[in-house]
DNA sequence: AATTAATTTGACCAACTGGTAAAACTAACG
DNA sequence: CGTTAGTTTTACCAGTTGGTCAAATTAATT
């Protein structure tokens, strides 16, 4: 497929990628513009238009990107493993997430309060499949009393509230708590509330 | 100081907030365009502009009110009440807040997912001071036994994440859960939450 | 070195952007 | 009813927007 890419091909597709991904994730879609983009990525605007055929590609490349790296942890939780931990694991790598890419957060946040325009379909279909699996292996783990009886749903919900908080929030939070990394005690605080929440 | 505003005044005013809130919400400031809110006010481009001076004067309205409205439940917690029931009834007050004006809760989102270049000096003051004194009655309430002792900060930061999902996040709850409502489901969850992790 | 393919640029465009000015219209009030 | 204050519209503008095109430049291949 794209087997044939230049090396100078590939050093711009990425330039333009993470350009693109600093003006998307601060303005959202219709807030960015080309100018901006290419100003960031040191590019003429034709010459990223040589490399993607609109703003749309760009913005929808980084989108795809996202949905993948998100939902393969979600994939990777083992149902022969233990319940506690394994959710543990799961709300840590995500947390870390959000920590290490905060922009990409921001991305999907832009997205998603819009409306999702560019991706119901992957939430209706993909995210819900993934979701809705996840759930049904929480539920068999309160089932076995293996963790306590509870929402799986909700449960899933206030682990991306409470990570993705600490990028798409990053201002306010460093607001309040003063200028510094918070993410250590973050972990600390989501490690006992979903400890709490998930023993017996 | 604006005792003197004509019947059309007030009634454009607010047609004008409505529709620039709708708009607002949804493209954050930038991504936003006067024809749309024009358009959504059923006023004309330059009528607009005769009650409000620029794009950005509405904006600012807007942001000023939510402001106001969204810190002063959180002064209005009582310290001679009971710790508990306070703190959930603050929680349940701002995930009814994420219920019935979703809008404002979006706009506020973007606000913030885009640096808050027009609040951040609100964020470092009132709101900073706000959760400041807060977090003290929080602390003074562990340090009498009355509940756990947890990071307050994080317990708000919690709060505020899993109320404020709801809204924001509102597309990706549906996609995943169905259409409807879901926040009788997301209260019991909370509440349940929030006495795990307060009581002894 | 010559030829070809890949890359970059500059000049350009039509649509849209926030905002202005003055004229036309409507309501309020004595 | 006439006058004034308040409101709305029409026409407009300069700057920005996403995107095009052909020419110029550079890299790769023979």
């Amino acid at each position: 497929m794209k087997k044939t890419e230049t090396r100078i091909q590939k050093k711009n597709h990425s330039a333009i990628k993470a350009a693109g991904l600093k003006v998307f994730a601060q303005f959202g879609f219709r807030g960015s513009t080309l100018d901006q983009i290419a100003a960031e990525s040191g590019l003429s605007k034709p010459n990223i238009l040589y490399y993607f055929s609109s703003k749309e590609t760009i913005y929808e490349a980084l989108l795809a990107q996202l949905l993948t790296d998100w939902l393969q942890p979600v994939r990777d939780i083992d149902p022969a493993g233990d319940p506690v931990e394994e959710i543990l694991k799961y709300a840590k790598h995500k947390l870390k997430m959000s920590r290490l890419y905060p922009r990409e957060s921001r991305l999907y946040a832009n997205e998603i309060i819009q409306g999702a325009p560019r991706i119901k379909s992957v939430l209706t279909g993909e995210l819900r499949d993934v979701v809705a699996t996840l759930a049904q292996l929480i539920k068999n783990w309160s089932e076995a009393g293996l963790i306590r009886v509870i929402d799986p749903y909700h449960l899933i919900f206030s682990i991306w509230a409470m990570t993705q908080h600490y990028a798409d929030f990053d201002v306010q939070v460093q607001a309040v708590l003063g200028d510094g990394d918070h993410f250590d005690d973050a972990e600390q605080y989501l490690e006992d509330m979903l400890r709490r929440m998930l023993t017996v």
